[in-house]
RNA sequence: GCCCCUGUGGCGGAAUUGGUAGACGCGAGCGAUUCAAAAUCGCUUUUCUACGGAAGUGCCGGUUCGAGUCCGGCCAGGGGCACCA
């Protein structure tokens, strides 16, 4: 009796062998084929695969696969985004070196990917830690810096008082670290930055070509960079100075009753000496920076007896020091018009300021009491002199005309977007490549003298920085004098290693970062997947990399990903105790409708699906899972139901089916009668439909739709009689299946007696003519109601089935003898009539 | 507060973009096979129904011969930004 089960357990490893053996995956850049470089965003070493990388990297090898199969030379490499401060915090906690614990997490790591049995071209693998990528890193750094687009400056920083370490504005979240969620607090240090805002608006610019990029992703990149449009301008002050403020409604100017500058403003700290002020300005920066906090936050002003000069109207108003102007946006100090800003509605309300309306509805309501709150909207300009009746866009464009006209301002553009600070104080990071010198100053290491690598023996006894701390490491001699020197002891902030990987996998020569020409060959990336968390930091960054790279005329890339797909979490039940602990699901079980605990019965409460978190104990181990089912069952699974981009329920019994699947297809791949004959034309239809329709589909990414229409054409196999048509129907299955389910896949084409794998076949070949059906089902209505459903010829006319609608009885019972007004045909689809 | 997205059976979700709502999967039920079980196969599964039908895609209204799809107004859930002048 020969058992007719498909064991993946034998199958799976011996199908990965082989592919690496052949070489199956590896990307010939000089192949004459057009080429597809499909990546996904590599992981960081943490020291397990989970379900989300499981889920993310299934998606882009079904189309690193289904690329191949119709003639692509495909590049789906691999790698490690290695540095980071888990590595430094496992090193702390459990005495190991960072690089120690990272290497033997890419180890473990890699050999979880390769029992998935990804498409991958292991032979460009690399981590970011290995000197080789980071040493060209710092050689991309230095010529960014000749550029011009490094500097150094002391600025203040959001330093993290528990990871002893500064922050980019984006990793604080909330007013704390990102990472140990500690409260950041404000510090100044010599911080190295990359000048991203020289590239706002090219970044900006650029989203509009990204027509393959989630609106949403863009959008936030939007917000993120934040162009406003206003003037800038200079009040003349009572004591003899000038004010710069920066409005982007210039229109409301005759609204203006008051200034308000920021504590840290140099007027304000010019006026520090006065007590009243000093402890003024320690109130306003005492004050949180948390979301709640800000909500309830009162809105505080300190009058400085400093009057501003109105430029049109030349009233005096009062300047004041307020809580609520930040010196790191604009110019650190505002006009306020409190009739249509909020925030300067409160402010006056609270110091009984002028509260002037000078934009209304129309002109006849110019004198219209002003409410309870601003009135930020749209309409004509009132109680303004020469401004009078303009729109709001009119009188805008007006005052920046005057103003520059007679020099006292000028229309501006203000950014959100600041530069972007890369000093960190830690160990585990790309060494800045720049050397203190006291003769010369700051030094650029040259470039022949690249790699500045790590030290080995480090200690993490003690916070801080390691290498400022090493003994020997720092001490060089200055390039340009020869003299004692020391080197720069921070490390490039770990975004800097992900924002030009995508091109060291393009093309690794050893000799410098990467070849132009193999960078021509391979990109842009034309499929990028990977998580929406990414959304904002990562995909900035490298959108900026690649846009500074290509302005020192390193390629002519400009966009590094012509497609972005962010995908969902991989999401499981919680299961909880009375008491609040949280079980795992590998502790519960179901007994009826209940859940219990395996050990000792006691009753589990199932909670809400949420993304699987070791805090909440949901997760499920892939290894254990491919133990059990295999791992082309974990991939159907990953592709099955949830539309990619949503999240994804993993459910015991939804793998379970998918684990039965692939066992119904193995039975269905050893039902080929080959030498069946006979046609069974609905269904060959139906195989190239699926053909089309399936192709269609995964170059959607809409995988689900993709496996539903696999489904359908098994289950009409099945229930089909031996016939040539069946063994088509099932060629084509098989060749459907083998990107999702690969390692079935070739066991079925070996089992078949094919040559060679199927790895290396082609997407099957539907043939035009087959698509067509000869009967349509039309559906007739009355009252916008479905009354029955006929068969007709395809392209009957309209007289045709309008005639046959009428004669059904169904149609008739519904009409009763109503007198027919007007019948709606839509050719081979449905009839509606009108009564 | 501002901006954005999403609401369809018990569940995940389909619906050629204005044309038969609920494909496909999961779960559930009934049956076949079996000494029994597993596995497998078949059927049923939106709701109500006086079995003729009627209602139904978060709610209210509108446009249309026809609305899950378009428009207006709500409600709920999720996400992003956040004193950005």
């Amino acid at each position: 009796m020969t058992d007719n089960r498909f064991d993946p357990s034998s199958a799976d490893g011996r199908w990965q062998r082989a592919w690496e053996e052949a070489g199956t995956f590896a990307a010939d850049s000089n192949s004459e084929k057009p080429k597809s470089y499909i990546l996904e965003m590599f992981p960081y070493p943490s020291g397990r695969i989970h379900m989300g990388h499981v889920r993310n990297y299934t998606m882009g090898d079904v189309l690193a696969r289904y690329k191949k199969m119709r003639g692509h030379e495909v590049l789906h490499p691999m790698g490690w985004d290695a540095f980071g401060m888990p590595a430094e915090n496992a090193a702390m906690e459990k005495k190991v070196h960072p690089g120690d614990w990272t290497r033997s997490n890419i180890e473990a790591m890699k050999a979880q990917l390769k029992r998935i049995g990804f498409a991958l071209d292991w032979t460009r693998e690399f981590a970011t830690c290995d000197p080789e990528y980071y040493g060209h890193e710092q050689a991309l750094f230095l010529d960014m810096y000749e550029a011009g687009m490094v500097y150094r400056r002391s600025s203040e920083v959001n330093w993290d008082p528990v990871d002893m370490t500064v922050l980019a504005n984006e990793q604080v979240i909330d007013g704390k670290g990102w990472r140990s969620g500690a409260e950041v607090e404000k510090r100044k240090l010599d911080q190295w930055f990359l000048k991203i805002t020289d590239f706002a608006d090219e970044l900006l610019e650029g989203l509009g070509e990204l027509e393959n990029w989630p609106d949403k992703v863009k959008l936030m990149q939007e917000n993120w960079i934040g162009k406003s449009q206003g003037l800038e301008f200079s009040f003349d002050l009572s004591n003899g100075a000038k004010l710069p403020v920066y409005t982007t409604r210039p229109d409301t100017i005759y609204g203006a009753s008051f200034c308000a500058i920021a504590a840290d403003h140099p007027l304000a700290q010019a006026l520090a000496d006065d007590p009243a002020v000093a402890a003024f300005i320690d109130e306003c920066k005492r004050g949180g920076t948390t979301a709640a906090a800000l909500e309830t936050a009162e809105k505080l002003g300190f009058d400085t007896g400093v009057t501003a000069r109105h430029p049109f109207t030349g009233a005096p108003l009062p300047v004041f020091i307020a809580n609520f102007v930040l010196m790191e946006y604009g110019t650190g100090a505002v006009m306020g018009v409190p009739g249509h800003d909020q925030r300067d509605f409160e402010f006056a309300t609270k110091y009984a300021l002028a509260i002037t309306r000078v934009v209304a509805g129309d002109i006849s309501q110019a004198d219209a009491p002003m409410g309870d709150a601003a009135e930020p909207g749209d309409g004509v300009v009132v109680n303004s002199d020469f401004l009078d009746s303009m729109t709001v866009d009119d009188a805008k464009a007006e005052v920046i005309r005057r103003a520059e006209d007679g020099g006292w301002g000028e229309g501006k553009t203000v950014w959100r977007l600041r530069d972007w600070g890369i000093s960190r104080q830690r160990y585990w990071g790309t060494p800045i490549p720049f050397i203190h010198c006291d003769a010369c100053g700051i030094v650029p290491v040259p470039k022949d003298h690249l790699p500045v690598t790590l030290p080995d023996d480090v200690d993490f006894e003690t916070p801080g920085n390691p290498l400022e701390r090493h003994p020997k490491w720092k001490h060089c001699t200055c390039p340009k004098c020869g003299g004692e020197a020391v080197r720069e002891t921070d490390t490039l902030d770990t975004f800097t290693n992900s924002s030009w990987y995508f091109l060291r996998f393009a093309s690794q020569p050893s000799d410098k970062p990467f070849d132009a020409a193999e960078i021509a060959k391979w990109m842009p990336v034309e499929h990028y997947i990977g998580g929406i968390e990414h959304a904002i930091l990562h995909l900035l960054y490298a959108r900026f990399w690649t846009r500074a790279l290509a302005k020192i005329g390193k390629f002519d890339v400009t966009e590094p990903f012509a497609s972005l797909f962010t995908q969902g979490m991989v999401t499981h039940e919680t299961y909880s105790l009375g008491d609040g602990s949280w079980l795992s699901p590998t502790e519960v079980r179901k007994d009826g409708a209940d859940w219990v605990t395996i050990e000792g019965g006691a009753p589990v409460a199932a909670g809400r699906v949420v993304k699987m978190s070791k805090s909440k104990k949901n997760v499920v181990d892939p290894d254990n899972i491919i133990d059990q089912y295999g791992a082309d069952a974990v991939r159907w699974f990953m592709l099955s139901d949830s539309p990619p981009e949503r999240d994804l329920p993993w459910s015991e019994s939804g793998i379970e089916g998918c684990g039965r699947f692939v066992q119904r297809l193995w039975r269905l791949f050893e039902s080929v009668d080959a030498d069946a004959v006979g046609e069974d034309k609905e269904l060959a239809r139906r195989s190239h439909q699926a053909i089309v329709a399936v192709a269609e589909d995964i170059e959607a990414l809409s995988f689900n739709k993709a496996v539903a229409r696999i489904y359908e054409l098994t289950g009409a196999a099945e229930k089909a009689g031996q016939s040539e048509s069946r063994n088509f129907a099932i060629n084509a299955i098989l060749h459907m299946v083998s990107p999702m389910m690969p390692h079935l896949a070739e066991e079925a084409w070996a089992k078949l007696g094919q040559e060679g794998m199927i790895a290396d076949a082609r997407w099957p070949e539907h043939d035009a003519a087959m698509l067509v059906e000869d009967e349509v089902t039309i559906a007739v209505q009355h009252k916008g109601k479905l009354r029955d459903t006929l068969t007709a010829p395809k392209g009957a006319s309209k007289e045709n089935l309008e005639a046959l609608a009428l004669a059904s009885e169904k149609v008739q019972r519904s009409l009763d003898g109503a007198e027919v007004r007007k019948v709606i045909v839509v050719p081979d689809r449905l009839v509606n009539i009108v009564t």
